[in-house]
DNA sequence: TGAATGACAGATGTTGAAATCTGTCATCTG
DNA sequence: CAGATGACAGATTTCAACATCTGTCATTCA
């Protein structure tokens, strides 16, 4: 039986992620996801000091998954850097809208948790940005970007492209413009990037 | 005394900015502005047919008054484009972030009323896209802009400064780092822009 | 007669007592 | 003795009774 085995943060992390799945953030406790892992909540400040900590960790994992995506775009210098540079904002855009899109309620979980933790999030934003500045390194190298601060211009790039990976507009991610709009910031962006 | 001056809409607008300020916008009800005027609250409903319009009035000033300020640099054709462009999103950024650091209540009582009324804060927007269009049209019979599509290039150029002006930021534009990442969007833009 | 009133029904918000949760820790168990 | 337990205090949430608010309208007032 799974109550036999020993309890881990990793256990402990998948049970909190189906807890927050069923009952949203509002509702799930700590004693919830002990009683779905049939141990008593004391256990589960064991691994955890705080449940503020549980769910940072559960944010956390929920962010690397997403950067992980991504990596593989910025790894792959085989291919030249504005398609690369295209391709990464493509991909995050669609990422972000599927999930919005797929399943509305477990979106809505993770916005009200990334909006508990600066912290996590912060570090993930700084992860996005050093992809970036990467792509815009390699760009700069190739002779195809200009920027005489890759880490600075990769934020703007980063800020610039805000509405269509910032959570806070998942709603307007469904207005038939949105593609169009999409399509128009990326090429306003590149024309400005080009050496 | 005011209690004997004809009810007008504009008199009852006043009083419910006024209790908006006072009471914030979860308290401010329909008896309290009335109570200011020293009327009944069917009075009111007389000059408004129910208090959502009420407050969709409220929110279309406050809305207009931003508009206007701006309109004046839209006007002023005799300097250059991408002097007018960068004045333009400047002061849409600092009237927003004075509003934002000078009287934080009044602010959050605005942002919660403009994300009720999706139809006046559209218009607004419809408004400010249609001020960065001239802009931008005047920019490209000058030469010095590059764009095939002026209306869609200006709402690009807003949603690449949304970070700058979209409410929802304001607890990040007091961060240090803030100046300098506007500049960098505005620069970046600026560089796609040119023809 | 046209504007203002206030009583009213249904919706919404407030309040405080009871229930539940968070985080700790002395105790237990394999 | 490392890890799990459950009782506990204080914090937070729930729930239902009560109060206030919204929007209407028959009546009053000037």
């Amino acid at each position: 039986m799974a109550a036999t085995e020993t309890l881990t943060a990793e256990r402990i992390l998948e049970a909190t992620e189906e807890v927050l799945r069923r009952h949203g953030p509002a509702k799930a406790t700590v004693v919830d996801v002990a009683r779905a892992l049939g141990v008593s909540h004391g256990s589960v400040y064991r691994h955890f000091r705080t449940k503020a900590a549980l769910r940072e960790a559960v944010t956390k994992r929920w962010l690397d998954r997403t950067s992980e995506a991504l990596a593989g775009i910025v790894a792959d210098t085989s291919r030249d850097p504005e398609r690369r540079l295209r391709d990464w904002l493509a991909a995050l855009f669609e990422a972000k809208r599927h999930k919005a899109g797929d399943d509305p309620e477990l979106f809505a979980t993770y916005v009200v948790l990334t909006g508990e933790q600066g912290r996590a999030v912060a570090e993930h934003l700084d992860d996005l940005t050093g992809q970036l500045t990467r792509i815009i390194e390699d760009g700069v190298a190739a002779g195809v970007f200009s920027s005489d601060d890759p880490a600075a211009t990769a934020r703007a790039v980063f800020h610039t492209t805000g509405r269509f990976h910032d959570p806070q507009y998942a709603p307007e991610w469904k207005d038939p413009r949105t593609d169009a709009d999409f399509a128009a910031v990326v090429d306003l962006v590149l024309r400005g990037l080009r050496a």
